[in-house]
DNA sequence: AGCACGCCGACT
DNA sequence: GTCGGCGTGCTC
């Protein structure tokens, strides 16, 4: 056999290429795939990894350069994340660089964050020690050496800033002690702790209840059989998590690591306590809040295999544990696993093709399963299992839909007008209110109150007021940069794009003809929350949204505050929708349940129902039986009855039904073509020519819809057009497109990406 | 990403 | 005549 003299190194540019490199001699024993090195690139350096070696080389060999050397911080993929990020790059069409680039954190691959060293002092002769306070003792110029070395003599060592915080001294009072040969000090490297030095009480597996049992059978018989994807759908407190500790536990028993995947917003401190509890030191933690150094510490923690558990969001997945034995995905329906730049990965579907790759099991876990999951759990692909009941001694909560029909002004009301500056007062007698309140829901709150248990209100859309404008001339107040209305925020008196953050002050007449009149209609949180205090005099009241939680610090005050019981009413959009459990929360509202269920997508139906079923899952968590009631104008719609029912079969096949005529996923693949640019015709240009050039792989099979201006059409001053295309086997034609994009200049006049299996179509 | 090459306009 | 604009193409 020839031998291997040439690596295909890949840059740290998006040029979709192999460049061949000799390797000197030097290095060949250490350079593997995989090998991150840095090579000479043009008349610059750069970091690149080894995808390939080879026994020759299609360049010229006289213009072949070497390998400089291996990274400064001898950072290596392994094959099979190597290989993984290949697939990734072929899938979802984008470059090889791209793929690899987000297999690793960028404080990894930068090269630029290292190991953090820090001096330890130790006594290094105990005797003399001792020797020198004995001789010493007493004598007050020594007193500062004496005191010390009695320290050291108890505590052995101190770290610089142990040091500095005991004894309020810089270190360099050790000089004569370090002089005297009596101290020594160290430079060691040290972990960026990511716990705190919070204690940890221990916990063990609890024994599993029966449904658990079964569900870790399987899991036992498909460990054994090398791998395999199980979904879970488990509801609401059916004890998913500790099937998922326990299930690790047993991995861990065979020597091999997990990764278990969480949606960011569950990554909260209470979830990783639990873990920790459970795993101890073997447990990394990847969120969003680490800084670089941490990052890197846990990324190397995990690589020399000093933790084997890994909690984290999105991207833990491509954490590099060698023996990969189990990947679970929490929530696996969750859109947040969606990456919404490229790679536009999702995170369950990559976990399902690592776990391929590394032999290993993946649970998908759920209360509300994604069509896709149900889909591939009934045609055999997935080994479904199902958790039906609740585990603790919690009941059921009772579910009533109210027919806001009956209940409100015509829906054309809802609108009501400020006078002048906006500060008149608010209306909130019976005829306004009707529409967001319905009687029941009132009296159910105020029995709530009475009784001091807690009520959370749902409402899906931020601000006072949706629409701002005048009567008299049309006028509506619209974003300067996006196609879309501006919302109002009484209590800042501006006008705000939810989309591009823009923000202006509210002005007090039509700034068109002058009247002086300013309308506003469509209801936000902040208004309900302003009705609410006046239907709910006294109550305590706690508004959760976007707008009044901008720090992570006013969201825990404000979670605190509300298990305290120091808020009565927690009025939120989806944020509150997640992860909170509070037993004292006995009443859940859900104030406009329709709202998600009339956009214009097919994933809306999917999306009413999980929502429905997390947002009632707030309530009745304790021994009293809670009670969820929905609000609908549309209450015979079978999303919506079903969602109260808890009847996910039901809920299921109708959404298949129109799913599978329509030809939506699962029941085909789908792809969206994105294009945009500040000038409308360069974009619309643009797509019509993609599509021109797509024409001869449509068929039968394969459909495309538009060009076509976007949902919304303009966003930050960017135009957007899209390209839907849809069918069973896209392979050929994924082979274009991603020859398309990666031609596309960046930077250039249109900007244009692929998302694969996009999950939201705006 | 850099950097060179190259082909047209306005300046010492 | 030369300086310099940034469009195009290459980097193993």
């Amino acid at each position: 056999m020839t031998e291997k003299l040439i690596a295909k190194v890949i840059s740290d540019l998006a040029l979709d290429k192999t460049f061949d490199y000799l390797m000197p001699e030097e290095l060949r024993g250490d350079i593997a795939v995989g090998s991150q090195v840095k090579v000479p690139f043009g008349r610059s350096e750069r970091l690149g990894f080894v995808l390939r070696l080879s026994d020759h080389s299609e360049y010229p060999a006289h213009r072949l350069k070497s390998i400089i050397a291996l990274s400064e911080n001898r950072t290596r993929l392994t094959e099979n994340l190597l290989k993984l990020g290949l697939w990734m790059a072929e899938y979802y069409c984008c470059s090889q660089e791209q793929a690899v680039r987000c297999l690793l954190p960028g404080a990894v691959r930068s090269g630029r964050i290292h190991t953090r060293k820090e001096n330890f002092h130790y006594l290094a002769d105990r005797e003399g020690a001792e020797r020198f306070i004995a001789e010493n003792e007493g004598k007050k110029r020594f007193s500062t050496r004496v005191e010390l070395l009695k320290n050291f003599l108890s505590d052995f060592e101190y770290s610089s800033s142990e040091f500095l915080e005991k004894f309020q001294k810089n270190t360099a009072v050790l000089a004569p002690l370090v002089k005297a040969g009596l101290i020594k000090t160290e430079s060691r490297a040290v972990e960026r702790g990511i716990f705190g030095s919070s204690e940890l009480v221990a916990s063990s597996p609890r024994p599993p209840t029966e449904e658990q049992a079964a569900v870790l059978n399987k899991f036992d018989a498909m460990l054994e059989q090398g791998g395999g994807v199980m979904l879970l759908h488990g509801v609401t407190n059916s004890g998913k998590t500790e099937v998922y500790m326990q299930a690790v536990e047993k991995v861990r028993r065979l020597g091999k690591g997990a990764i278990v995947l969480v949606p960011e917003i569950s990554l909260t401190p209470q979830t990783v306590r639990r873990f920790r509890a459970r795993f101890g030191d073997r447990l990394s933690v990847l969120h969003s809040a680490l800084s670089d150094g941490e990052r890197f510490d846990q990324w190397n923690k995990i690589d020399r295999g000093e933790a084997d558990i890994v909690v984290g969001a999105r991207s833990a997945l491509f954490a590099p544990i060698h023996n990969l034995g189990l990947i679970v995905v929490d929530e696996e329906h969750e859109s947040s696993y969606k990456q919404s730049e490229t790679p536009r990965y999702h995170a369950r579907d990559v976990a399902v093709v690592r776990g391929k790759i590394e032999s290993a099991v993946v649970i998908l876990g759920s209360a509300t399963p994604s069509a896709e999951s149900v889909e591939n759990a009934r045609s055999g692909k997935y080994t479904l299992c199902e958790m039906k009941n609740k585990v603790s001694c919690s009941v059921e909560p009772r579910v009533r839909i109210i027919d806001m029909r009956l209940c409100s002004a015509p829906a054309a009301a809802g609108g009501d007008s400020g006078a002048g500056g906006n500060t008149g007062n608010e209306n909130t007698g019976p005829g306004r209110m009707g529409s967001i309140f319905s009687p029941l829901l009132i009296e159910s709150v105020n029995d709530r109150l009475r009784r001091g248990e807690q009520s959370i209100l749902f409402y899906n859309l931020r601000g006072y007021a949706r629409t701002f404008g005048c009567e008299l001339c049309q006028y509506e107040a619209h974003c300067p940069d996006c196609s879309v209305k501006l919302v109002y925020s009484r209590r800042n008196q501006t006008l705000n794009c939810h989309w591009c953050g823009h923000s202006e002050t509210a002005p007090s007449k039509c700034p068109v003809c002058g009247n002086p009149e300013i309308r506003y209609s469509g209801s936000g949180t902040e208004r309900i929350e302003n009705i609410a205090a006046a239907v709910f005099p006294g109550a305590r009241i706690c508004r959760m949204d976007s707008d009044t939680m901008r720090r992570a610090e006013d969201y825990e005050n404000a979670l605190d505050d509300f298990r305290r019981g120091a808020t009565d009413i927690l009025i939120g959009t989806q944020m509150i929708a997640k992860g909170l459990h509070f037993p004292n929360v006995t009443l859940v509202g859900i104030l406009n349940a329709d709202q998600s269920l009339n956009q214009p997508d097919f994933r809306a139906a999917e999306r009413t129902y999980q929502l429905i079923t997390q947002v009632a899952g707030r309530a009745g968590r304790g021994d009293t039986p809670g009670e969820v009631l929905i609000q609908s104008y549309n209450p015979e719609n079978e999303v919506i009855s079903a969602a109260a029912k808890g009847d996910f079969e039901a809920f299921q096949q109708y959404d298949f039904e129109v799913r599978k005529i329509l030809k939506y996923p699962p029941f085909s693949h789908l792809i969206l073509l994105h294009f945009e640019s500040e000038n409308e015709q360069f974009a619309a240009d643009y797509a019509m020519a993609v599509a021109e050039n797509l024409k001869p792989y449509l068929n039968n099979d394969i459909k495309m819809a538009g060009p076509m201006p976007a949902p919304v059409e303009r966003i930050k001053g960017k135009f957007r057009y899209q390209i839907v295309l849809r069918g069973e086997n896209m392979r050929y034609l994924r082979r274009a497109l991603r020859y398309m994009v990666l031609n596309t200049p960046e930077g250039g006049k249109v900007s244009f990406f692929i998302d694969v299996d996009a999950q939201d179509m705006r």
